[in-house]
RNA sequence: GGGCGGGUGGCUCAGCGGUAGAGCACCUGAUUCACAUUCAGGGGGUCGUUGGUUCGAAUCCAAUCUCGCCCACCA
């Protein structure tokens, strides 16, 4: 596609945009991200978390999708048939509401278009904003299988919503009752407990006093909502309470209502808690229904689904909840029968869709038994057959999961999966996967369908298996179910990873995955959610646009800890761009520099290496193995940490540093065994360079595809491949592992450092070459300062580096100790000979310092006992060092004295 | 009330049992030779506090302060 070659024609800064569509293009056209069932390689699937069709993508998805496209990549290029499912979610609330919104707009209601009319409404939208999310998707480069695209409310997801409806109504698990519920008296539904949050807020706590019917005084009682006291059916106390036994079977009148209701006595009341004294309004409370049950007390609603005051509020009647407190306190205040009123804080239930104060009411609904569904459930996480990662999310689960209520399944919406459930005018119910024609119990076929749907939740908990094909047993549904891991927020492991969990035990027998990746939220800058309220939210396509898809993964990915969150920041995004860029640049040089070169075998350590190269590979090896292992552990942050770390600071600021000599063009040498000798190392020095540039490009590939394929394309490449997102993933090849070449650089980058410093301090011009002598303290010392000479010319810009011997020493000549050589620099006319000594002084003090710290710790009995082995070789190893190195500065100090 | 997480240089965050790290910011210097989206160097932290375990603790344990999140039917 991209003809392989120079560089060039690559300009000199990266420009994301010239390159990113043109790659994606390419590997759609190419189908490189498409499953081959038929590959008869081992599958690796993941499924996406749908986002609800009518939002757009925000940086919190791009964070789960650059993981999850990370995971797709690597397996991929590991030899797995690696599949990521894409899909949305209808996400009936949200996206009812929203529609609802823009209609309102036109001045009507969802009644006003009718049931039919708003659906067609809701899924001409749904087509437009489903391609918004799939064009964000593409954009940042997630390798999905988009001809497995899937949508919760399709046909093959709505046949298996009512085959797992009817599965779990034939078991039993799926019942139709009369509790109370969480009702929105805005969206004017009902949602489950985990759709309620919890705000704690200012309030007020009353205190009312409800005459005795005995006509002997009162019973005060407690409540933060006085309104619903029109529902009062009793008044409870604690039954050891000593202030109220007497009062127990006794009556009271409800005031305002004149009604005659019982004080009971039950022990769930908290004697300590107000006066000890609770009104029960079994209709609007959730604890009070509960106490209603035990006692066989009534229940009487008092509030209409609208949240106002309905017939039985008598004079109250038709007035908002809110108005009614109003109105209720004043009436008591006029009776006399206010007690007094504290401040009070107290949790308010509210909608987490649209916020609106919950309004608990006794309703019949439907609504899966979890009991029986949550123990295997629980099982399948204790018993380790499913993992969370990191590992503390399990807890979060598991918690849910066992102190889990029955779900209540029914929405009083119309976008969703209609509840497959029919009655007849005999009121028999007939539940079925198809639409019967008549009733099951009866035969009359006058058949009326339940006008409610399901909780969007209901099907996507089954989109690990529904998208595959199930209830069908298809080709796929066999090969890539299970799925292997699943990567999401932390937000939605109670909405969504448990109850595909149960959904999947129940129904396929077997876990859905096996590893849950959980990962964090992105936040503002200040550490704020990001939300539509704050408008703090960014879109992913704006920052692709300005810094590049590749620099969008890596701040998303860099830096950070598994499971934490990330706050979203500007600089980090200049650091992933200037990245993408040294990448850039890097690649530019290499590119280059590989004039003439053939990719030959793979280099392995028989050939006639230098020591950077025998570094430099070295590095790459361990750099690999590193890489793998972090992946392995889904440690995103490590691995690419780890990439960026050694392209930036080992690759670029050093092997290329020192490999440029090697580079240059030399003049023609008469000598035909020089100049044969000098082009085979130019091969070998662009053998090292290609192959270090190409296996890290490969290991970033799965973090930062577009600029790593654009570049490996470039590449010269023995055979063809024809994508890097299709290469061989690179393994770690032990033969290069080189530890004596990696001490002998980090020698020998320590004495360039020294150098450089020494320079700094003394003042010496950049532009001004310095001689040096090394003296050898060994015969490894000699045959690392032969290693080092060009080395050292370079980077330390020396004009000569030659070899002394001990007699050659000069005086006039600052030192550098190290290990197993030293090295001189005479810079006559500018050495004190008294500053030198004392420099050397303030140096050896700082070396007495840490051999006393390893002096003493290596004559500690405990540690020599109890440190593993290799800890204590390697102190030993280090003082040796530093005594080989202040024995040279001692001596040397007395030389100069 | 229970559970979880954070408190590390000016800022944002890694590290989580072997002598404190990065990016940004700051200071000094460099630059026709891949890159100023750069390079070389520098200053700056008793790792919230107190105890304990250990040869050794930012890292493990306990307590405590503080910030944040999640769960819970506190009328």
């Amino acid at each position: 596609m991209t003809p392989q070659g120079s560089a060039t024609n690559m300009a000199t800064a990266y420009d994301p945009k010239l390159v990113e569509s043109k790659w994606y293009a390419y590997w759609m056209e190419q189908g490189f991200s498409q499953a081959d069932s038929a590959s008869g390689k081992k599958p690796f699937t993941i499924v996406i978390p749908p986002p609800n069709v009518t939002g757009q993508l925000h940086m919190g998805h791009a964070l789960d999708n650059a993981i999850q496209d990370i995971l797709i990549r690597w397996r991929r290029m590991s030899g797995d048939d690696a599949l990521w499912v894409p899909g949305t979610d209808h996400a009936g609330i949200a996206t009812q509401a929203k529609l609802e919104e823009e209609i309102a707009k036109e001045g009507l209601t969802r009644h006003d278009l009718g049931r039919e009319g708003f659906l067609a409404r809701v899924w001409d939208w749904k087509e437009q904003y489903g391609s918004r999310i799939v064009e964000q998707l593409r954009m940042m480069g997630a390798s999905c299988d988009w001809s497995r695209e899937r949508f919760t409310l399709d046909e093959g997801c709505s046949k298996a919503v009512r085959e797992s409806f009817v599965r779990y109504y034939e078991r039993g698990l799926i019942y139709r009752g009369t509790y109370i519920v969480n009702w929105c008296p805005h969206c004017m539904t009902v949602i489950s407990d985990i759709e309620v949050d919890h705000e704690e807020r200012a309030g007020r706590l009353y205190y009312i006093k409800y005459p005795l019917a005995s006509g002997n005084g009162f019973i005060t009682v407690a409540t933060t909502r006085p309104e619903t006291m029109l529902g009062d059916v009793a008044v409870a106390v604690h039954p050891t309470d000593e202030r109220y036994r007497h009062l127990i079977g006794q009556e009271a009148i409800l005031p305002l209502m004149e009604r005659v209701i019982p004080i009971i006595a039950d022990a769930t009341v908290d004697p300590a808690f107000g006066t000890g004294c609770v009104k029960i309004t079994p209709g609007h409370d959730p604890n009070d229904f509960e106490m209603g049950l035990r006692h066989n007390l009534p229940q009487i609603a008092v509030m209409a689904k609208d949240a106002t005051m309905n017939e039985n509020a008598g004079i109250y009647q038709g007035m908002e909840r809110m108005a009614c407190r109003a109105r209720i306190l004043q009436d008591l205040q006029e009776q006399g029968l206010m007690d007094k009123i504290e401040e009070h804080h107290h949790s308010v239930g509210t909608c987490s869709r649209c916020d609106a104060v919950i309004e608990p009411l006794v309703s019949e609904q439907w609504f899966v038994k979890m009991k029986p569904l949550a123990e295997p459930a629980i099982a399948a996480v204790r018993e380790g057959r499913l993992r969370f990662v990191p590992e503390r999310y399990g807890r979060t689960y598991l918690n849910w999961m066992e102190n889990i209520r029955d779900w209540c399944i029914s929405r009083q919406l119309w976008w969703g999966h209609r509840i497959p459930a029919w009655t007849c005018p005999e009121g028999h119910r007939t539940v079925a996967i198809e639409d019967p024609a008549c009733c099951s119990t009866c035969g009359s076929t006058q058949l009326t369908q339940d006008p409610d749907v399901l909780d969007t939740w209901f099907s996507s908990a089954l989109w690990p298996f529904s998208t595959l094909g199930w209830p069908e047993t298809t080709p796929d549904l066999k090969r890539y179910f299970p799925t292997d891991v699943l990567v999401t927020g932390y937000d939605i492991i109670s909405f969504w990873v448990a109850r595909m969990i149960f959904s999947s035990l129940e129904f396929m027998g077997r876990e859905p995955f096996h590893t849950v990746v959980i990962h964090g939220m992105v936040r503002d800058t200040q550490g704020r959610k990001m939300s539509k309220s704050l408008n703090n939210g960014i879109d992913p396509a704006d920052i692709v646009a300005g810094y590049g898809a590749d620099a969008l993964r890596f701040m998303l990915i860099h830096g950070s800890a598994p499971g934490n969150d990330m706050s979203f920041q500007q600089e980090r995004l200049e650091q992933a761009r200037n990245f993408a860029n040294k990448i850039w640049n890097a690649s530019r040089f290499v590119l280059m520099n590989l004039e003439g070169y053939q990719p030959g075998p793979p280099l392995d350590s028989s050939a006639q290496l230098t020591l950077p190269d025998r570094w430099i590979l070295s590095r790459l090896n361990k750099v690999t193995t590193s890489v793998q292992e972090a992946l392995e552990r889904y440690d995103f942050g490590e691995a690419l940490g780890t990439l960026y770390d050694f392209l930036w600071d080992e690759f670029c600021d050093w092997y290329i540093e020192l490999v440029k000599p090697r580079l240059q063009p030399k003049a023609v040498d008469p000598d035909p065994q020089t100049s044969e000798e000098a082009a085979a190392d130019l091969r070998l020095a662009q053998g090292v360079l290609a192959t270090v540039l190409r296996t890290t490009l490969e290991l970033l590939h799965p973090f930062m595809p577009f600029i790593s394929e654009e570049i490996w394309q470039h590449l010269p490449k023995g055979e063809a491949s024809r994508s890097i997102m299709i290469t061989d993933w690179p393994k770690t090849n032990a033969t290069l592992i080189d530890n004596a070449a990696e001490r002998n650089m980090t020698a020998l980058m320590e004495g360039i450092r020294s150098i450089r410093n020494l320079r700094g301090e003394m003042n010496v011009p950049h532009g001004r070459k310095i001689i040096l002598q090394i003296l050898p303290a060994s015969p490894e010392g000699r045959t690392l300062a032969e290693e080092a000479k060009p080395l050292l010319q370079r980077l330390a810009n020396a004009s000569e580096v030659t070899m002394i011997s001990e007699a050659e020493v000069p005086a006039k000549a600052l030192t550098i100790a190290l290990s197993n050589l030293t090295i001189y620099l005479p810079l006559a006319e500018m050495i004190d000979i008294p500053q030198e000594i004392a420099r050397l002084a303030k140096e050896l003090a700082a070396l007495e310092e840490e051999i006393a710290r390893l002096e003493s710790r290596l004559q500690n009995e405990g540690f020599l006992s109890k440190a593993p082995q290799a800890v204590v070789e390697q102190e030993r190893v280090k003082l040796a060092d530093y005594l080989s190195k202040k024995q040279t500065l001692v001596a040397r100090q007395q030389q100069l004295s």
